[in-house]
RNA sequence: UCCGCAGUAGCUCAGUGGUAGAGCAUUCGGCUGUUAACCGAACGGUCGCAGGUUCGAAUCCUGCCUGCGGAGCCA
């Protein structure tokens, strides 16, 4: 019935407290009315059990039969699931409860009633999940998930606020391919053609020598038909700067900043990882120092695993990775790489011209690489022969030159990939769950 | 782009040459502590599309489409 005929039938207090399944704890002993959706129902002849969620958590409304107006009770049976409403009832603490609450309704003002919502209780398949993503997203599982996606999100703000560093947006249409190798979205920019960013790096390394410590947190692109696992067509990365940071201050960095995000989880994600059924005895002793090995250390353990394809110079691919991760019990850098496997910008080993000063960091589990970084080249002549031998336009890197023109300092940096991290932290096996509205290849839709 | 697997009711699937099936969802009925509740009934079909073989095809053959998993490349 309406509130304020409810209200009305039985006098009492006209304001009752309107909350959040998040707050109930606060008003234990007390009505309050809560805005929700019905996730679930079960029902007899003389109580029902109403699973509500309103966003910021579920819980469960129980109907007694006997205790609510007749109207009342054939409502809350009559229900459909994703219906919305207004719930009144007293809160409960109850041991059998999840969430440790539960409440005792009293009142139910439907809102809108829902029909043939297509996501039943049952199991599905992922196509038809994926064609319902924006209804998805309503389930307990995915809502897990997007809150471990925000905590860590709110974790890398703090992280590096704290740590004295200036979060700085770099474009997405950019005017050349910053690398060349990976294929890039094309879009006309009036009568120029221009790219979505597959990377805000070079325009991070400017932002370092205007600011000293800076990080990005944006979009990516990335026009590659990868279909696995690991892999998004559109995907949010997190890009650190730090001018006069050598190889080895850039690692520390990034040790602190994945053990910090991890353990906020941890502390304040406890229920969702519950949810998910994360084993979180792997991620307890996620902190700083990692492991570290150098690529040519790297090859060897894949020779005693019994790899004997790979040869000195070849690229990992997954299944390396995974058998590398399996050694240790963090992630782990793998540094050290041949210059030939990796992109121009990279400062070569002072003490060997064939390897460069950069790392992968390598996520337990086989959820693969999750940050790849480097300390960059410096100097302006090597920068520019780095530039020929690759091929690259010269005109297009000017200013990029230019930055070892005026001024130049040694300075590193490093990208992380956020929907990887999101997916190994909550323990997902694909990664087109730990992102609202996955881009994937044959897939725009929802 | 390459390799492998799949497509049957709204959803998840069974059915391997002879009348199209089950569970869930939906509707109706029953049940006072359910946890993907349960019990009974009803409703529900272009067997991905096109062609072929056969007395007869969801089932066998050919082509195409779509999806899933993986490789390469990458975060």
């Amino acid at each position: 019935m309406q509130r304020e005929e409810f209200f009305h039938l039985f006098g009492g207090n006209i304001i009752v407290t309107k909350t959040t399944i998040s707050e109930v704890h606060k008003f234990v002993g007390n009505e309050v009315t809560i805005g929700a959706w019905l996730a679930n129902k079960r029902s007899s002849g003389k109580i029902a059990f109403l699973q509500l969620r309103d966003g910021t958590g579920f819980i469960q409304g129980v109907v007694v039969k006997s205790e609510v107006p007749e109207d009342v009770f054939q409502t809350a049976k009559s229900i459909t699931q994703e219906s919305s409403m207004y719930v009144t009832g007293v809160v409960q603490k109850d041991d059998r409860s999840p969430l440790g609450y539960e409440l005792l309704v009293k009142n139910v003002e439907v809102i809108h009633q829902a029909v043939d919502y297509p996501i039943t209780p049952k199991e599905h398949g992922t196509e038809f999940l994926m064609d319902n993503r924006h209804l998805w997203l309503r389930s307990r599982r995915q809502h897990a998930i997007m809150k471990i996606r925000n905590e860590i999100i709110r974790g890398t703000y703090e992280f590096f606020n704290n740590n004295g560093f200036v979060k700085v947006d770099p474009p997405i249409l950019t005017g050349s391919a910053p690398e060349g190798t990976t294929e890039l979205f094309a879009t006309k920019y009036f009568d120029e053609n221009a790219y979505l960013s597959q990377s805000g790096q070079l325009y991070m390394e400017a932002a370092a020598m205007a600011l000293g410590k800076v990080f990005s947190f944006g979009p990516t692109f990335r026009a590659e038909k990868s279909k696995t696992r690991r892999h998004l067509i559109e995907f949010w990365m997190i890009e650190p700067e730090m001018a006069f940071y050598e190889f080895e201050d850039n690692l520390k960095v990034q040790e602190e900043y994945v053990s910090h995000i991890v353990q906020s989880v941890l502390a304040n994600c406890k229920l969702e990882l519950k949810t998910l059924g994360r084993d979180i005895s792997k991620l307890g002793n996620i902190k700083a120092p990692f492991p570290r090995i150098t690529y040519d250390e790297a090859i060897n353990l894949l020779h005693e695993k019994g790899f004997d394809d790979i040869q000195w110079g070849d690229d990992f691919g997954a299944p390396h990775e995974t058998a590398i991760a399996e050694s240790f019990d963090k992630p782990v850098f793998i540094t050290h790489y041949p210059t030939s496997l990796k992109p121009f910008y990279m400062q070569p080993d002072p003490n060997r011209n064939d390897v460069v000063l950069c790392a992968d960091l390598i996520a337990p589990e086989g959820y693969g690489e999750i940050i790849g970084g480097s300390e960059r080249i410096h100097d302006y002549n090597l920068l520019n022969q780095r530039i020929e031998e690759h091929n690259l336009d010269p005109a297009a890197y000017k200013w990029y030159l230019e930055l070892r023109k005026y001024g130049s300092v040694p300075h590193s940096g490093f990208g992380l990939g956020l929907e990887r991290t999101v997916a190994w932290i909550s323990g997902v096996e694909h990664v087109r769950e730990t992102i609202p509205f996955p881009r994937l290849l044959n897939r725009l839709y929802p």
